[in-house]
DNA sequence: ATGCAGATCGTCT
DNA sequence: GACGATCTGCATC
């Protein structure tokens, strides 16, 4: 069953919290792929100095200027892409970045993507999770709440969940300290253990 | 287990 | 012209 829009349309860090255990589905020619979300960052605008949007609007960030439940994606280091979710009222730019999913079907499909066998490696972090659902700027406004090749389902709603810092955003002086990660708790699939 | 260099290009200053 | 919401391989401890 797929996620209605109006479950994006809330407070962002509640729906970065919510995505844990729901399903990203990915369908292609090449099969259909789907993993469980484990990790996630929310990115609160205007209000956070990490996030892409801090500073208003630019092309990039186009998108997350429109209806929530669409994806963001942007390109990093020149060689890899993440994937986000848009989230609360139009005009206010603010995401959810997956960042860990576990593997739940098509893993062969996603082995052969990542050129790795090793289940916890493929969808360990942004990058990879981009890489094994063949993800990129082709799917940039794609969206994830009617059925389409990117969609998400849900999924079983976690035993117990976690907060933390956000990885990778040290040059954000301002929110860089702040608890907007989120894991289900004692999962083996999410990027970075502390 | 921890650390560092390199890959590679779109975006913003 | 600089740098990044990353990942990999190789070196060292």
């Amino acid at each position: 069953m797929i996620i209605p829009r109006e479950f994006y349309e809330r407070d962002t860090l509640t729906v970065a919290r919510e995505l844990l255990g729901q399903i990203l589905v990915r369908e292609t020619d090449e099969g259909i792929v789907r993993g469980s979300i484990v990790e996630t960052e929310g990115y609160l605008g205007l209000r956070d100095d990490a996030a892409h949007s801090y500073k208003g609007k630019s092309d990039r960030v186009r998108v997350q200027y429109g209806p929530a439940g669409a994806a963001y994606i942007y390109m990093i280091y020149g060689m890899y892409h993440c994937l986000n979710i848009t989230t609360g009222p139009e005009g206010v730019p603010e995401v959810v970045l997956i960042r860990a999913l576990e593997p739940v079907s098509g893993i062969g499909l996603m082995a052969k993507r990542r050129g790795t066998e090793k289940l916890p490696q493929l969808c360990s972090g942004p990058g990879k999770l981009c890489r094994a659902m063949a993800v990129d700027k082709a799917l940039y406004g794609a969206d994830l709440c009617s059925d389409g090749p990117l969609r998400l389902e849900y999924g079983k709603t976690p035993a117990e969940t976690a907060a933390s810092k956000r990885i990778g955003i040290d040059y954000a002086a301002l929110c860089r300290d702040k608890l907007w990660r989120f894991t289900i708790a004692g999962n083996q699939y999410v990027s970075v253990r502390r």
